[in-house]
DNA sequence: GTCTATATGATGATAGAC
DNA sequence: GTCTATCATCATATAGAC
């Protein structure tokens, strides 16, 4: 996808382009769509404003590409469970992946919350499509497991969200989590801990 | 508090400005801060615009003064725990309360995940301190709890975290939530099920 | 491909009539 | 207290020289 996208560019340009969104990310985590100007992201990534938009078309533009490249990498671990594994550390593996992701990529994380809370306008068809498609195909792998009786039965749905809360937490409110815990707190090693303890109570049949 | 600040107000500035609080909370709930317009806000609550700067002194300031009256609101709950209480029970209380206000409220979530997203520029003092506070208090109640065998042991601190992330998810990201769940289902409602199951089975001895 | 300069429009805030 | 009109600023996007 990348690939196609890219295609018929030049070195220069796929170069460029690149530089464009890595800067255009930091900022839209710190200030969201609208609190970015396209002064700010020319500034983080060391090129003229014209210059920016003359790889990218608008802002608009550099935003979804954002988002469309970011959803691949998001919805990989749970495309990843794998039903003929054993239920329960499959569940855990997810957990931490998705617990990892948020402490390597918190922009990532924070690009993605952003655009949810306010109404997702550049996802729409994704969250009713790919994203629906995905989910319904993990909990019909949940499903399987806990009628084998390998999992406690729980709301496949509403375990996967309690699992995205909780691991994006720590990326999209981590002001809040460091003031609470003050220093000396390493809050994504110690959430590693409650996570997998709390996951293997619920589900342990 | 509110008392106080409205003291010296006449029956109309107190209307007005209340007027004002309310259609600003819809908006600044939809597009964060740098996304609302005062023009927004006028036409939100049917006043002109001028008329709104008559009331509040500036955008900044419509917006410090619905985070801070939210976070009485907020941290009531917490606040209410009452240690001589039955433990497990007191906590599925506040969970329970905490995931009302996320549907009873979900624009005072959005308008808090907004600020904690972006850094919470007008909340800093606040975080550190009433809120850290609050946990602080909240935190010594759980660990009173678990040394005399109520509780099973775990995070305290990141129980909290988990109670408030999974709650507000509900509000903050509802959007995704109906997306993947489809027609048919009551998110509240199936989350209010799922999450008492949940701690009940963590914090059981 | 990259820049300076600028057109065009939105937005926060104010002046001043009523 | 409320309005119309307006200012000043900032932001997206484009034109056109180099």
């Amino acid at each position: 996808m990348d690939e196609a996208k890219d295609s018929g560019l030049t070195r220069i340009q796929r170069r460029n382009r690149e530089i464009i969104l890595e800067g255009a990310l930091t900022v839209f985590a710190v200030n969201g769509f609208r609190g970015t100007t396209i002064d700010q992201i020319a500034a983080e990534c060391g090129l003229s404003k014209p210059n920016v938009l003359y790889y990218f078309p608008s802002k608009d533009e550099i935003h979804k590409t954002l988002l469309t490249k970011l959803l691949d990498m998001w919805l990989a671990p749970l495309e990843n469970i794998e039903p003929e594994g054993e239920a329960l550390q499959e569940v855990l593996d997810y957990v931490a992946a998705k617990l990892r992701m948020s402490r390597e990529y918190p922009r990532e994380s924070r690009l993605f919350a952003y655009e949810i809370l306010r109404g997702a306008p550049h996802l729409t068809e994704i969250l009713g499509g790919r994203l629906r498609n995905t989910v319904d195909d993990a909990v019909a792998v949940l499903r399987g497991w806990t009628e084998a009786g390998k999992l406690r039965n729980v709301d496949p749905h509403h375990l996967i969200f309690s699992i995205w809360s909780m691991t994006q937490h720590y990326a999209d409110f981590e002001v809040q989590v460091r003031a609470v815990l003050g220093e000396g707190h390493d809050p994504f090693s110690e959430a590693e801990i409650f996570l997998e303890d709390m996951y293997r109570r619920l589900l342990t049949p």
